[in-house]
DNA sequence: CGCGATTTAGTTGTGCACAACTGAATTGTG
DNA sequence: CACAATTCAGTTGTGCACAACTAAATCGCG
């Protein structure tokens, strides 16, 4: 082994900075793209999802954001209050929310076209590099939340 | 062009999304890893370019980081509380704040070192492959820093 | 059917990110 | 020297992420 533990400390650093560093620049190009239409980055990512997908309960819209209620509900009064969606207890199953757009919500979508277009252009980048780093993200992260299951429960094999 | 706007919001998604993912999955790692240090992530930041640089003021703590002194300072007075670092006003320039690390602070290191190694097992990930991602996402990162500044700015020449 | 376990939203508390601002110290320029 | 501009840390307010918890509704097993 020829890097001593104290090199590993610098190593690390990069890593886990640079995914760090790029996630507040994407986050900050969102920002200042998103702040026409009124949203936050998060904010614009439960739209994208009730947009492709319709009006959903929380719990879906938490599945596919990987999102907890705790985040959620605030995030869902703010946008309730700014008229984007309703939330309505369903009658089904009076334990679920049923997150629907409103009329304002759906026509926001026209005005969101311009968005992926002018994020595109500031990446730099042609599509297929996007989507090749896109994967190697996702395998990352499923590696990541994998490890931090066996990590938060069975450590005792941990070597 | 074959690919209509609304195909666009689609993929916007996924690129976004990916990175958004990967960051917070990281996150969930270190918390993991760290609760046993009794530091967060950007705290153990902090710590590593503390270790890497010795004592800062708070201004290059920040450069070194990209944060500035609205997240620093509460973090700091954490860090403080916790007694790893001790802040002290230079007497050079009043305006500036030393930032320290205690004997504690430095001692931590040691077990700091077992870090990286448990985050590489848990990526899953050879040394390359890490190294190729930092670099494609530091690009990224520069790219999308500039961008944010011309959007800021001047916006009017945007067609 | 009855009751404990599970599911679902929501709340609370902690911590980070960042914009906008304050106030004190320093710097630069006339 | 005087004073406006700048620099630096800190504060305030908003919003997100997440752990831990509560409360209500539903499910499922005996």
């Amino acid at each position: 082994m020829t890097t001593p533990a104290t090199d590993w400390l610098r190593l690390d650093q990069q890593i886990c900075f640079s995914l760090h560093a790029a996630s507040r620049a994407f986050n900050g190009v969102y920002r200042v793209i998103l702040k026409d239409l009124g949203l936050t980055y998060p904010q614009y990512l439960v739209m994208l999802v009730l947009w492709e997908h319709g009006d959903l309960p929380v719990k879906a819209l938490g599945e596919h954001l990987r999102l907890d209620s705790g985040t959620l509900s605030p995030l869902l009064k703010r946008l309730e209050a700014a008229g984007l969606v309703r939330r309505e207890r369903s009658t089904r199953d009076e334990r679920s929310v049923e997150v629907r757009l409103t009329d304002e919500g759906t026509a926001l979508r026209e005005h969101a076209l311009q968005v992926p277009r002018r994020i595109a252009a500031a990446t730099g980048c042609d599509v297929d590099e996007i989507r090749d780093l896109r994967t190697r993200l996702d395998q990352l992260t499923s590696m990541l939340d994998a490890a931090a299951q066996s990590e938060a429960a069975g450590d005792a094999g941990r070597q």
